[in-house]
DNA sequence: GACTTTAGTCACAATAAGTGACTAATTCGC
DNA sequence: GCGAATTAGTCACTTATTGTGACTAAAGTC
């Protein structure tokens, strides 16, 4: 782990030792939101840092819990804290235990949904310490997108994002030249508008 | 209507008269999705173009159904051809009847999906006839994305993505110049790649 | 035929992105 | 101490993409 995105699964005893991803009923006066937090806390005693549903599935077949659909949420924690509970196990997003097909397809679909957002909501930043380099962003980016960046092109953009701010400290890693420390600290500025685009392929 | 979103309601009896989107109750062995096709073919003698899953809702209080969450979806119909059965009636996306606070953050997130969408599902096209003209095509992007559109930059985005094909037809709308008609077919080409964006204003 | 209206195209400017090469500051091996 | 290696940070140049106004084309109106 450290360089990869990682899946947080538990063994259920009921169901013939298969792994499956964490899960619980809803209780009565609770958003489905609160609950899903409230899953993550069990499991690492500390909620996510960015959480969002991924979609409800439900096709006749019932849940162990004999919950008619199932509500999926993906929420991210920082590796380093997040040390499981008893029953809980990290296992690298590509490569996991075998599990049914409606939760592997919610395991893709959280995949997409980290990808997706990424652009839209702070979650690298969230995910690192206060203060970092921007080696350490930009990592944190290619962890979370599953590809490499050019440097002088992620610099540029976060740039003119005015987002993170350089503060009078260096970091130095042991070899290398030390880094400067920069803290999220997102400036007003303009809405970029773009005109429309036509991503698709095929019908 | 006709240059603008709708958006289909219904009276319930039931309830006081008020206005609610159009819902009901899942069968055992159905998946959501079907569910809410079978809505729409209830409200309208007709499947959506497109549909998608908005996202499940729930807090606690219950629906009228008894149902402890709602999820709700997002489906399309061409305006035409779309006559409502009775105790159906189509409203502007902006102006309707006073919903419930649920219902409400239902089709602002509607409209959200659907303009998220635009870019990677051919919707605009499926809401036009076979054949069409760049400019009806333009403008049900300007209905659908709720602005205005540069055509020469609209063409030259369409152009690039290898949509549409012309044929050899035209159509004289009374005045002004007759405009050629195209056909919707995608054809092969590269998945453009992008590097990072930031487009997010605030934590 | 002059004017209006819609279609369709062009050319240029402005922005944004991809990329390799460069300089800077440090540790390591010697 | 000194050069190689390593990581940080920046620059300059190229290529793509987008915004935009102006232009030409083909019809109808009067």
């Amino acid at each position: 782990m450290g360089n990869e995105l990682g899946v947080l699964l538990t063994r259920s005893s009921s169901e013939r030792e298969r792994w499956s991803l964490p899960w619980r009923p809803t209780q009565g006066g609770e958003t489905l939101e609160a609950a899903s937090i409230r899953v993550t806390q069990d499991a690492l005693g500390e909620p996510p840092i960015w959480i969002e549903q991924i979609g409800a599935f439900g096709d006749g077949k019932r849940h162990p819990s004999d919950a008619e659909i199932s509500v999926a949420f993906v929420g991210l924690v920082p590796h380093e804290t997040a040390s499981p509970r008893a029953g809980y196990t990290w296992f690298p997003m590509g490569d996991h235990p075998p599990l049914t097909p409606r939760q592997r397809s919610m395991v893709e679909m959280a995949t997409r949904t980290i990808q997706g957002r990424l652009d839209q909501a702070p979650i690298a930043f969230r995910l690192l310490p206060p203060t970092f380099t921007l080696s350490e962003l930009q990592q944190m980016y290619e962890l979370l997108l599953g590809k490499r960046l050019h440097k002088a092109s992620f610099r540029r953009a976060l740039q003119a994002a005015w987002l993170v701010e350089p503060i009078d400290e260096w970091r130095s890693e042991g070899r290398g030249r030390p880094a400067q420390l920069f803290r999220y600290s997102p400036k007003k500025r303009r809405r970029p508008h773009r005109g429309v685009r036509f991503d698709f392929l095929y019908p």
